[in-house]
DNA sequence: GAGCTATGCGTAAAAAATACGCAATAAAAT
DNA sequence: ATTTTATTGCGTATTTTTTACGCATAGCTC
């Protein structure tokens, strides 16, 4: 027992996982295995322990209940509210995480019976506040897709153009001009066209020429500071 | 005593408390009257009580040991490093807050010995990482600018166009074309010419144009959303 | 009036965003 | 082999935004 003066919540994280399968945006939940909400669905996350960071944790907690590691995470609010848990007062870091899909299969471990991905659009009710979690995140990722280039954290090393104008799509929830925007990526200077290879080929026409995104080159490139302005910021 | 089967960490919340004075931009400290860091400047904020959510418990901080209340208040991040107080576990959830400094009357509360205002560039050696909470304080305050009309959150009900201006440029560390920046402000179509006062005439001369801003009309703009940009984000 | 700062235009070039035409290419379907 | 279809790589034109800078005037102090 640990004993305080005066009294403590609990602090959890909470990871709002971004995937992207080449058409939409797909969020990671993990089914609960315990009461409370027991079976259903909820963000992975979990209980802070005394001598990690809300970052170790958040990363921690992923790694237990999906097996995925090594991610794009980054933390966006901490939500207080009195109510939010029946068992006691938790306070939780929500984070947003980006991954991508085709480097993870999913693993169900302790805690959660099991993972699964759910298209933004076919999300099941959720447990605690999580869907408040949800949609403060997306805008969060909207944001963030202004002002760094996280795009291709959410894509494989090489995709096509066309993957990378969806992506954009479904972030930010309208449409480009495909010859504008490709203009535009290519214009950055960041692009490399890779050695063409077999894309996904939707239904089976021609292949797609396959880009990577040169991070090494834009860390340092130093105009970019100067001009303020991040040149994927759509 | 309160008793719990795992360590629980102590919340704490802390505000960077922007102020503009016409000219620069101010930070507001509160001299420490307890250890540690006893006489040391520091954020202003403490510990959150159980039953109130981190951003109660920031207000609630603020107004005892400031007296500064009704202030605009937004969560910015959360810093767990896990020996950032020598006292206990505490994790911080930080704040930014604008204020009007012509609004507020400073107050040394209970746990404050004083509080004062201190120019970006003339901070004090600060307790605990509050260096580097200030700092990233900077960066949210420069995003926020840019996604939403937040800047007359820091002036007078009335301001003046260089005013204005010299926030900006304080905001984002460069300068703007003072016609530019004139035809781009009232080009949004939402600052109204007050009746003309005196102002706060620099050194005596000609006296500048009242501006307000009118918020509620900017709230009820659809074309806003449409349009998806804010007109004031330079 | 001289000296100062604030004001309210105006104009022009440069850069970025937007709209859309069109020929070529590869693979599957016929 | 020919057609169909999705993808690609330019090109061009228009509009909007950003940036740079000129200039005449209004109001205040001395």
């Amino acid at each position: 027992m640990y004993e305080y003066k005066y009294p403590h919540p609990a602090i959890t994280t909470d990871a709002v996982v971004f995937g992207f399968d080449g058409r939409a945006l797909h969020i990671l939940l993990v089914e609960r295995g315990a009461e409370p909400y027991k079976g259903c669905w909820a963000l992975p996350g979990g209980f802070m322990k005394i001598d990690e960071t809300v970052e170790q944790c958040a990363r921690r907690e992923l790694k237990e209940e999906t097996g995925i590691s090594n991610v794009y995470l980054e933390q966006f609010h901490t939500f207080s509210n009195v109510g939010r848990d029946p068992r006691e007062r938790v306070v939780t870091v929500a984070f947003v995480a980006l991954v991508r899909k085709s480097d993870f299969r999913l693993l169900a471990g302790d805690d959660a019976a099991r993972a699964g991905w759910f298209g933004m659009d076919e999300l099941p009710p959720l447990a605690f506040d999580h869907d408040d979690i949800i949609s403060m995140a997306r805008e969060h990722l909207r944001r963030v897709l202004r002002d760094r280039p996280i795009a291709f954290k959410l894509l494989d090393e090489t995709f096509s153009m066309s993957e990378l104008q969806r992506l954009y799509e479904a972030i930010n929830g309208r449409t480009y001009d495909r010859r504008n925007f490709y203009k535009k990526m290519t214009s950055t200077g960041f692009l490399q066209n890779e050695a063409t290879e077999n894309c996904i080929g939707s239904t089976g026409t021609r292949a797609s020429q396959l880009y990577s995104f040169d991070e090494t080159a834009f860390e340092e490139d130093d105009t970019i500071e100067t001009k303020g302005r991040n040149p994927f910021g759509i």
